[in-house]
Order: C-alpha cells, then structure tokens, then sequence
DNA sequence: TATTAATGATAGTAATACTATTATATTAGC
DNA sequence: GCTAATATAATAGTATTACTATCATTAATA
C-alpha cells in the first residue's frame, strides 16, 4: 500500500485505477502519452496497446477520454494541497504562505517516490497544457454538481482565506485566485509558446515575481 | 460593400468568407451554433445543413473546424482593437483609456448594424466558452508562426504601451495584459458556470471593478 | 458564346469513440 | 482442491466524424 494516498471522487472514475495494478499502469501511461500528443492526439486505443491491454479495459476505469483528463487533474489539485499543508506548517505569515503558495504553481515539481505510478512533474506540464479543457465545455453545469472541479474550488478557497488576514476587507478574494492560479498556468505556456504575451524569461523566477507582486500589491488595502 | 471591414490574416482561411455571400453565411451560420451547442458538438456538416449549402462547401472556405474557431476569435479581437482606437479618441489619462478597455473587455457588445453577418454580442460569448482552446494544442508554434494569435498579441501589446506611460517602471506589463484579457472572460465563465471561483454577482459591473482595480494597483509605483 | 469560377450533389475512406460478447486467467471463500 | 466470482483479454461491430475526390450545374465574365 501507499504512505500516501491522493483521493479523487468517484465520479471521477468508472473503476478505481489506484486499486489494481492495470489502474496505476493506465494512470501511468495516461499521463506519458498525454504530455507526449497532447490531449487531442491521444486515444484509449494508445494507451491500451502502450500498456499491451485492450480498448475495452481502459473504458473499464473511465468512462472517456474527458474523464479520464478530469480524473488526472484532480488528482494534480488534491497532491498540491497537501504540499501546501505541509509547507504552511512552518510558515507563520500570511504573507511568507501566499509567496510559498505561488512557488509551488509555478516550480517545476519533483516525482514523490511513494506514489511511483504517477509523475508529478509530466502532471504539472498536462495541467498548464489543458486545464482549460475541462470546464470549457457544455456539460460544465452537471460536471460541477458531480465534483469535478472541486479540487480547484478548495486550492482557491484556502488562498481565499490567507489573504483575508492579510486584509479582511478585500472584496474579490475569490476572484483573485482563480486568476493568479490560471495565469500561473498560462504563464508558463506563453513563456514557452507565445512569448510576446510574458515579460518573463524562461525559467520560473520572473512568472514568480509577476505573481507574488500582483497578488500582494492587489490585496494590501493602502490607497 | 460594407463601410467597416475587419482584416484577418489570410492563413485563417482556405478562401476569404468575407468575400462572398455564401461565405457570410457560413459565418453568421457558425457563429450562431457554436454558442449554440459549443465548439464540440459543431461540424461542418451541421453548418451546411443549416444554410442548405453542402459540407464539402464548407471545407472550400476553412480547412477544418479549428480553423474557422481561429478566424472567428481573430476577427473579435481585430474588432476589439477598432473599438479601443475609436474610444481612446475622446480620453486622454492613460488611467481612463485602461478603465475603458477593461469595459469593453467585460461588458456584453452590441451588434453593430454596419456588419449585419457578424453578431459581435455572440461571438464574444464564444470568445469567453472557447478561447483557450485555440492555442493549446501541439500545433501552436508552427500555428503562432502564422498569425493564428495576432490579434491577441496586438491587444496585449496597445495595452502594454498604455501602461507604461503609466510607470514607465512596470516590468511585467505583457504579462499583465495577458492575465487581465484571459482573466475577463475566465471570470464572465466562472460566474455563469463555477460560482466559488469569483466573488462577482450577475452583470458585469464587479468583473469591472475587480479587474479595474487589479490593474491600477499593480501598475502602481508606490511602494 | 465560350470560359472560368463557385457551388451542389454524391460517394467514399480512415479514424474515432464507443458497446457487446465470449473466452480465459486469477483470486477468494469454503 | 473445488467453486464461484472477478478481472482482463480477444475480438467484433456500429455510428459518427473529419475529411477527400469527382462530376454536374449554375452564374458571372471576357
């Protein structure tokens, strides 16, 4: 078993992947061919011959390709909050959590070796290559209902939170995060493929500073 | 002839659309059903089906769907860039030409009566439902190389310009913009579809004040 | 009137996104 | 060790999609 287990609601999922060894081999490679092709590109017949399994048990696990997209995004949401409950032990600022938390959107990612089927780094890139994809859709109201963004809505809420004892009176909490964590995604992108739409340089320093500065200055309520 | 014409690059297109009465049809035609039943679900079959025309017609003026999404999505930020030219006319603080462009950004656009098969209101709610989905893709570089983002950069890069008279100081202004465009529409999206990642009401008027207010303070020299 | 260009009509293909059925292998309970 | 249940493999099949190709018709143009 596990020393740490990563839970993603079962609408999630047709059959939990994290309870059988094919599961963890589809997340796997699911997760390889994805960043390899892109989203788009990739087909459960792919991943089924990849893993020399067939179609039909890949549809087993999830119930499409969508599924299965929204299913590795959680997750990526669930494993960064609990870093960021880990990092937050020891920072006692509201501040110094907020800077921290903006690193960790935008660091590169380091493989947990206790989950070994799951390549956090290759995640983090299919997260900023196809976040979008999962809520821009027509079915978003019902997916909603079924939880599948509810990994994003708790990493908005607690941030909500920190910045509020910073400054309580601040009106658009919410609003804020959700912006700073899609721009810590598309920031990233533009750097590597549109660059006239970033000031920063390759490398994550600068998309930090960009961030942890809007995010301050924004909340602080001098003026 | 019409008294106002939006230029698009013509790699965002087979054969120009603009140019022929069958052309604009399939426009205003696929403008309608994409916010209809979203980017997804449409094809170009259901496009000449709706204006009794033929698929193979279709493919005559776009090579595929995706290309037809781009040439809409550059045709409203073209157009987007008329109407900010039109209206900095009459304002001269760089502050209220910023003020009025997040306006426009945000608020529902009226359908100009001069181009009658182009709806702008719908076509910028296709903006908001499917924008991203045109850059991420594996294709965007070679796609960039073309211009599929020209528009996009454009309005970044007025906006840029703007800013720094500002604080010629501000070192992330593309950065910025590009995080104020995407986060107007993500932010129209989030209040229709995903309610706990905005704090704004129905109607635009607390997008405006948000985003308004996230642009000043961080352009901001003071601290 | 002849020519060209635009469109329509029709057909066809490869790939995709599934669903269904049956066979086989593995495991768990008795 | 046998039975039953479960998971997976193997295979086949279908509807739809995203095109491409061909040829006929119509309209505009020289």
């Amino acid at each position: 078993m596990n020393v740490l287990n990563i839970t993603v609601s079962h609408k999630l999922y047709q059959k939990n992947p994290e309870e059988t060894d094919l599961g963890k081999r589809i997340l796997s490679k699911s997760i390889e061919l994805m960043e390899q092709m892109g989203y788009e590109q990739l087909t459960f017949k792919k991943i089924a011959t990849a893993i020399e399994s067939t179609e039909a048990s890949v549809y087993r696990y999830f119930q499409n390709k969508h599924q299965l997209l929204a299913y590795l995004i959680n997750w990526y949401w669930g494993w960064l909050e609990v870093k960021l409950a880990q990092e937050f032990i020891i920072l006692n600022s509201p501040e110094n959590k907020l800077k921290r938390a903006v690193q960790l959107l935008v660091a590169p990612m380091d493989q947990d070796a206790r989950i070994p089927h799951i390549n956090e780094g290759t995640l983090q890139r299919i997260v900023v290559a196809e976040y979008p994809k999962i809520y821009l859709t027509k079915e978003v109201d019902v997916e909603n209902k079924e939880g599948y963004f509810h990994g994003y809505n708790r990493i908005c809420d607690i941030l909500t939170m920190i910045a509020l004892q910073i400054n309580p009176e601040y009106k658009f909490p919410h609003s804020l995060f959700s912006t700073i964590i899609s721009a810590a995604q598309s920031q990233q992108f533009f750097v590597k493929h549109l660059p006239r739409l970033s000031d920063a340089k390759a490398g994550c320093e600068d998309i930090i500073d960009f961030l942890t500065e809007l995010t301050l200055k924004t909340i602080s309520n001098d003026e």
